[in-house]
DNA sequence: GATATTTTAGAACATTTGTGCTATGATTAA
DNA sequence: TTAATCATAGCACAAATGTTCTAAAATATC
């Protein structure tokens, strides 16, 4: 998976102001001082690691050598949990948001969000998706709204069975039918009141070898 | 006098194509092979001068500690010698474009020039253009042209007289009026065919102190 | 021409800085 | 749980790199 740790997500932003405001890259203690790490190899195996997932380019044995290669083509989305059957959907809330530390983070291109407002990440444990095709280890993009257009896929609350399934929603008011993205399996029809839709799914990423 | 030495703006010039290349400032020793230099203490002691001539900053201590600071906002023209009483006066010549080596630069705002072609610098030796309140050590920027507007001061040559000076010039087509700065000494005249246009006089500047 | 100043050379030195190694704790996989 | 992988720590080492010093050459100054 493309995401990159909390750390080293600051310690690509403490690159970035170092240049800013230097003209020049930091060198390897400079990021262990900004950055409150311990030691000098941990800063090295996270620019390794920044390297590897194409953050940074990397000039071995030359003091200073990095240079930032990513594109500011992607918005960057916290990955807030997982979604596990038997599990509580993880849905953002205030403190998840302010909450930086220890979270991983996603990178969306532009391209497929406007905003990264509201938008976050999930990973699905286990094959409770699999009417919505969606298997183990998948990547779900949500954006955080109650407002969705009838077909589109979201994560929808069963109030009156407290379960939380991912189907297309299709509401004429009154009634909200689920219908899963697996057409072999009936869809079902709810109460509009029953219904809570939480976030909808704006993306699934699998990512394979 | 604010101007540089090739060998500085060599190692400007490197450091600039460096960046550009590298995104990260040269070591003394990038500079050294890059410049053909014999020492490393050459290129410290250069760098000293181009941070005291406000060309970049230096971060002393600090590993690539450069940063470019000279804004783009001045052209570079050659000092192409001394006006002197008694030497012939130098003028631009394809050569002296070429000869780069050993020339020295003097930096002329964008806002003096729109072009820095055919624009060069001379420094004057002596009080020989003191009729023209130009003196000793004062320098000269001209422009080689032979196009000059009636009242601009230009360098004039008397063919009659093998003489060149610094003057005002009036034209009519015929005659020639050529006209000292200062007021006090009395204007002459020759047929314009006795006068040739060398350059014309686009600033004159003194350093004191 | 004599003297002072600037510039270049060369080398040794000390600090900075990237790397390598081992150990330990944390997280994940089976 | 147990093993495996990942992430962190600490330290020592070697290479990279800025500094310093002396001397010579070049240039400017008087």
């Amino acid at each position: 998976m493309k995401s990159i740790s909390e750390r080293q997500k600051i310690i690509l932003e403490f690159i970035q102001d170092f240049i800013e405001v230097n003209d020049y890259p930091p060198t390897i203690r400079d990021i262990q001082a900004g950055c409150n790490i311990s030691s000098t190899s941990v800063v090295s195996y996270n620019l390794d690691k920044l390297k590897e997932t194409g953050y940074l380019d990397r000039n071995s044995e030359v003091s200073r050598g990095l240079k930032l290669t990513k594109n500011n083509s992607d918005f960057s989305v916290p990955l807030l949990g997982t979604i596990a059957a038997g599990s509580p959907f993880p849905l953002p809330d205030n403190d998840t948001w302010s909450d930086v530390n220890g979270q991983e983070i996603i990178e969306i291109p532009h391209s497929m969000i406007n905003s990264p407002d509201g938008v976050y990440a999930l990973k699905v444990k286990g094959e409770s998706m699999i009417d919505a095709f969606i298997s183990d280890g998948d990547l779900v993009i949500m954006e955080q709204t109650s407002n969705v257009r009838n077909g589109q896929m979201a994560a929808v609350r069963i109030i009156s069975d407290d379960s939380t399934t991912l189907k297309h929603v299709y509401s004429d008011g009154e009634y909200t039918k689920l219908e899963p993205a697996n057409k072999q399996m009936k869809a079902m029809t709810f109460e509009s009141n029953n219904i809570q839709i939480l976030s909808k799914v704006i993306g699934v990423w699998r990512y394979l070898g």
